[in-house]
DNA sequence: TTTATCTCCCCCAATTTGAGTGATTCATTT
DNA sequence: AAATGAATCACTCAAATTGGGGGAGATAAA
């Protein structure tokens, strides 16, 4: 049977230009066949366990519920899927909220239509498709910031204390008084221009300091 | 002046025929030039300002001081070069510190030579070059986990929680009242068998639930 | 009808926190 | 030689937070 070596796909994109160009170069491709397309997202969930679809590719600006939203229901009831999001927005927010709701992939509209379907093999592949400036955007978010106005004794008493533990123990875990942590604390406040850990846990993320 | 459009690397690899291979690969594409090769990381710092490379390709399993704090002193002292990682290492913990250090890209050597040339075109373009387990551990470290035995409003509470908030803001944010927000994490604490909030929050980190 | 989830209330003791105001040591820089 | 930054420790004090215990009502789903 040849059918069973053929993936599944499924599109979810609202203007009709886009995904009628979506289909037909999917259906180009011999590995690959769109069961189905739809503009919405309650659609496509509608028709899931019909489709059992491989893939879907997603726009996220959508009408009716968001794309991000609709990743998050249809990996909820029906987990195996991979999504790979198709969009314009290459907004750091939409972009980690997407892979956060369990997108397997995030291209940018502008990709070649050989780099799509490059996209859909490396993810039956068990791979993670993404376009250039997305996967910079992922890898600076592991980074910290290089400028940061506090001391590497004080970076660390912060982490610490973003993890929810107490003076005490974090002198305990640095081997140093709780008074000494206490200062560092005092230190980090003034330099961060706060009065609590939760400003100050607030800072240091949004300006990745820890 | 042709050599202004050469983009210059550096090689930091301890086996010498890896390290040849690279240098050899490098220099057959007319884009890149290898300007030097090191077995170790502290050389490659010795002879960085003169080098001037824009591009370093790394092993991390190095002699002497590793790779990930290489790319940490690297990047402090000359933050302006991109490093990309080849290495034979794909657990977790080697491949994030990698990136938290300030690595570029990170590639496996089982990557095919024209593969690592299209990294380093990728990385001068502003991109972010991965191996496809590579990616797909990257955009892993985004999502949650499936099956968390916390309610979401649970999660919600516990996702303050760990930002530093205390039960009084907690209970403002969430518009209900700071004794409610008490029995959540009392509850909390029970599903996930803690007795404090540094245990929750560390328990709910390692296992995805926040 | 039971169960799960979310909501709220009271008591209590121990701990923690934030804000003061100090000080000492050590290394680096000027 | 003086100054600066970094890291260490001390003591006070009032307010807030935390964790443990108890109990209970509402609603919706199974």
């Amino acid at each position: 049977m040849l059918n069973k070596n053929i993936i599944r796909v499924v599109i979810v994109e609202d203007d009709e230009v886009i995904r009628n160009a979506f289909v037909t170069l999917i259906n180009s491709s011999d590995k690959f066949l769109c069961i189905a397309s739809y503009d919405t997202c309650e659609e496509a969930i509608k028709n899931l366990t019909t489709d059992s679809p491989q893939i879907i590719l997603m726009d996220i600006g959508l009408p009716g519920i968001s794309g991000i939203e609709g990743i998050r229901r249809i990996k909820k009831g029906y987990s195996k899927v991979d999504i790979i999001v198709v969009t314009v927005h290459d907004e750091d927010e939409k972009v980690f909220d997407a892979l956060c709701a369990g997108a397997a992939g995030y291209l940018t509209k502008n990709i070649e239509p050989s780099k799509l379907i490059d996209s859909l093999k490396e993810v039956t592949k068990g791979g993670a498709p993404m376009s250039t400036n997305i996967a910079k955007m992922v890898i600076r978010s592991f980074q910290k910031s290089t400028d940061s106005p506090l001391t590497p004794r004080e970076t660390e008493v912060l982490q610490k204390l973003a993890r929810g533990k107490s003076y005490t123990m974090i002198g305990h875990d640095l081997f140093i008084n709780k008074e000494t942590v206490r200062t560092h604390i005092k230190n980090i406040y003034q330099k961060l221009n706060v009065n609590s850990k939760a400003e100050a846990i607030d800072r240091a993320t949004r300006d990745r300091l820890i």
